[in-house]
DNA sequence: AGATTAGTGTCAGCCGCTGACAATTGACAA
DNA sequence: TTGTCAATTGTCAGCGGCTGACACTAATCT
């Protein structure tokens, strides 16, 4: 059983990502002061700045448990699977199960609209573009141990997880720029673009027609 | 014949860059202050922020140049070539005459070593990826013309474009760890990162040593 | 209940950055 | 040459993010 501080210590931690987030969904996360979040929790600034290192770690709270989640779920795939096979498998099986640690925090709805906002504000997309390097990382490392190598020497893993991260990276651009801000959409985003990552380095481009309009 | 003013304002935008690039490769990004980078300069404070916009923006003044050079030169490439090809020709081609434009304001080897600063700078390395998806942007329009296609239609363009960002900031990772910094370590590390993203992402991971050990 | 410890608020201050206004300096014509 | 105009700069005041120091409050342990 977990004491009264702890219990305290969650409830102003979630409430402090609760309220930023849909501050930053409504009033834009440049016209949203520290201290409005603060004053809605009604503690001090100070110790917002002790929950969180910075404004922007607030918007990445949520993001950071998803990412571990993916990448757990990459170690604990079968070691015969191919290393490409293994990344897609482990995002099908963690596809549904994403969306529940948020919600017991921050309705869905807010969530997705605050990608948006992330994707369009400059300051939060680099910070959001420097922690997926950081992901990448520590992909590499497990894909290193799935297949007995050291990322020092055999630059392959880097490169199989940076070729990932760009289709990601590349799904979530297409997805944020379109209207239908839900995760099925995302879903579909993303395995569109993973279908073409072969065909796409190939040298004929000529007459492919894209699975949207097929 | 360019005026006086004119070239008064182009030396004190030099010296801002190169004054800074110092700083920051001597004492580190963060524990440099733009006070500190005025003072050098013999110009205020408020001036600095006149000819760049943030202390960011210094660090990358240079590397704008070079970005805009290459998708220059990407758009050159013959029609004929495919997309991939088209790239690595640009990069190629552009290799030489990269350090050209910057060696007029910085020594070659402070623009290496800020290389690595920016990566090991948590703050800069968010902005330099912000950075590298506005140029995947462009190369994106400039790859779908070439094509003739729509990028809103066909994401073949930026699943490419993102897979070419992902390869070239592996090599740069691989490089900037190692302790070769030199531009010719630089090229190898990038052709023999391009030269995997065939093999990679194929099943099969058996025994394919890397090139650095064969 | 009293001692201990964790968590919080307050205050002062640094740094990045901006608007406003006045002072300076190069450009250009009378 | 001189006077006018426009561009550039310095100064000042102030906001927002962030941190260290210290006192205060409240949960925990004995």
């Amino acid at each position: 059983m977990t004491g009264l501080r702890e219990r305290k210590k969650q409830r102003t931690r979630d409430s402090l990502i609760r309220v930023s987030h849909e501050l930053f969904v409504d009033k834009g996360y440049d016209e949203t002061t520290v201290d409005e979040i603060a004053d809605a929790v009604d503690v001090s600034q100070r110790t917002f700045f002790r929950y969180f290192a910075s404004k922007e770690a607030v918007a990445f709270a949520l993001q950071d448990e998803v990412e571990s989640q993916f990448i757990d779920a990459v170690a604990d795939r079968p070691a015969d699977e191919a290393p490409l096979r293994a990344l897609r498998s482990a995002l099908d099986a963690n596809w549904s199960r994403i969306g529940d640690a948020i919600q017991e925090v921050v309705p869905i709805s807010v969530h997705m609209r605050l990608s948006q906002v992330i994707e369009t504000t400059p300051s939060l997309l680099a910070v959001q573009m420097r922690r997926a390097s950081e992901t990448e990382d520590r992909l590499v490392t497990v894909l290193a141990t799935r297949e007995g190598l050291d990322p020092r020497e055999d630059p392959r893993p880097r490169v199989l997880v940076a070729l990932f991260a760009g289709v990601m990276r590349a799904a979530g651009r297409q997805w944020s720029a379109g209207d239908d801000i839900t995760v099925e959409s995302q879903r579909r985003a993303v395995e569109q673009c993973m279908d073409l990552m072969g065909p796409v380095l190939s040298d004929d481009w000529s007459a492919r027609p894209s699975r949207t309009e097929s």
